[in-house]
DNA sequence: AAAAATAATGTTAGCGGTTTCATAATCTTT
DNA sequence: AAAGATTATGAAACCGCTAACATTATTTTT
């Protein structure tokens, strides 16, 4: 059986509340029972039970994540973030995916209100935002902003397609084409808006289609490539898609970048090994989880926000693409 | 404030042992008394604090994982498998990445201790092993072995190694190399054996060396095989590796399989838009990931165990390169 | 030296549940 | 109809800890 706080105050000679006092650094304890009591703990392997002192404080010390698809890296890179973030500040981290599943939503809202929870971050395209309303501890949103007054962490999209048109502008293209990704996330209109934008402030346009960023249809991306012959500049809103985009058209023996030039989004890993290696929108995924933390820690603690939402910036990485 | 059972009780008029003999489903209830507390229950919006149950039950319905980076995708497959199979029985799961730093695994396995978790899913090479064997409650490793009482589940690398070389064999190829991982790995050495084994079967033999397999070394990986002229066939361990090897050698216009084929290992996704597309062996994380809290599962539940050590099958996914 | 302030420690009532035990009501059995 | 078994409910202790309050010991102030 673990030892509890009653085993240490016998061994010691001392009641539970100086136990206490000593393991919580709080109140008057004498330099030598602290001492004393401190040996103790050691001597028997003590460890405060957490669930119980929840239970007392209703802090337990874990906040709750929520993702769509943990296999997919972004999402691993942002709960990397958050949980080295967490963890400095003591928290524990404990987390679902959903699958895009509202029913598994609700399900670990519950499971979430039972172990009192301390926060919630939700990084998925969260459906029952009502709920999310109602629930009386802090909540923020990553990558997604779902009601105004949820506070948020969101990469700079708009940026993002801005950085990438003038890049391609700046490379000289005239006839664009992008490949983002499904109409209904907020940051493909964004991506869109900010790279549309600035073409038009050069007089330009380009055709949108929209693809799955991490299942491209390659058959469908062929045609299209196929149609539009004179293309000389594509903006993917994936690393995965420009992977599967510079494959096509090297294979059609196209140059890149003398023929066409391609910008990718995310900027994984796999950016820099493809051969030619591709430019890409860079977006710090691994500091919007700290970020994401951060501004949670902040609510918990009560502490006033400057701004709801907080949006991360993003860089253009150039390589041999564009 | 949130309602507790006394709430319940209160309402319901009736004491608080009957309400908790209600959501247990325990022990003699009226028919009519317990539909007029799950009445009052769902009126309240009564949520049993799983703290406290967790208090009296010591069965805190969480199970705690440890991976050393949960950024790789490998790691992040697994945690979902691990995920959807603990939610089917009602199991949360806690986590941490150490980042293979001793320290951080020290410190989260006091913070399980804390939480009262239910078992233990290590996923990293753990290196405080001791630690782990005093540990009271069941723990299993998952992709490695730590120690030979510490049930595993892992994945059959000796005949991964097998079906490379069976493959490329069978394609002809008599100059082979291997791009291996990192020498401290078991992982690394099976994989090693199952493809020297069947070499030396057929009488041939290859070259080792050791890679990083998440960050490889491209100047290094070119040296070798501009200094390997006439190698005919490479094992890589890694997708990543293979995606490396695959620019480099049509960069120097070779062509694949024809000149030189390649075999890959983790059939990532990418594997499969790369141009060509890569030849490799499979491993189902998904799988190991459910297995692992299956087996977890059992060993909560002081289910006997047919094996200790279970071996999840791969095979060889054929493409373009080999 | 008495009064006031400070330091050190103990007692005990929760936190929100579960469970044992006791008691009462109802149903079977003979 | 009395005894025994079964069903239904409640009171209270307890899980391991914290914290408010009480009490006593030690210093400091006047």
């Amino acid at each position: 059986m673990k030892p509890t706080i009653r085993d240490v105050a016998k061994k010691a000679n001392v009641s539970v509340s100086t136990v206490s006092r000593v393991i919580n650094k709080k109140g008057y304890v004498h330099e030598q029972t602290k001492l004393l009591v401190e040996k103790i703990i050691e001597e028997l392997g003590f460890i405060p039970n957490q669930l119980a002192r929840s239970l007392t404080n209703r802090s337990s010390k874990i906040v709750g994540v929520i993702v769509p698809h943990i296999g997919h890296s972004f999402y691993g890179e942002l709960l990397e973030g958050i949980e080295v973030q967490a963890s400095i500040y003591g928290y524990k981290i404990m987390f679902c995916h959903t699958q895009d599943d509202p029913k598994r939503e609700l399900e670990y809202l519950q499971f979430f209100e039972q172990y009192n929870i301390e926060g919630l971050i939700i990084a998925s395209n969260f459906s029952n935002t009502e709920k999310l309303l109602e629930l009386n501890i802090p909540v923020i949103t990553v990558d997604h902003i779902l009601d105004e007054t949820i506070p948020s962490i969101t990469s700079n999209n708009i940026r993002g397609g801005q950085l990438a048109a003038k890049k391609l502008i700046e490379d000289g293209c005239k006839n664009m084409l992008v490949f983002r990704g499904p109409s209904f996330l907020l940051t493909t209109h964004e991506r869109t808006t900010g790279f549309l934008n600035e073409l038009q402030s050069h007089g330009l346009h380009a055709d949108i289609y929209d693809m799955d960023l991490i299942n491209p249809d390659i058959f469908m991306i062929s045609e299209i490539i196929q149609s539009k012959p004179n293309v000389d500049g594509i903006f993917c809103f994936s690393d995965t898609l420009a992977f599967v985009v510079v494959n096509l058209l090297k294979e059609k023996g196209l140059h890149i970048p003398n023929d066409i030039k391609i910008i990718g989004y995310d900027n994984t890993p796999h950016a820099r090994w493809m051969s030619p290696s591709i430019t890409t929108i860079h977006q710090s995924i691994n500091f919007m989880g700290k970020q994401s933390f951060n501004l949670l820690n902040k609510l918990i603690h009560g502490v006033e926000l400057e701004t709801l939402h907080d949006i991360i910036d993003v860089h253009l990485v150039e390589r041999e693409t564009a």
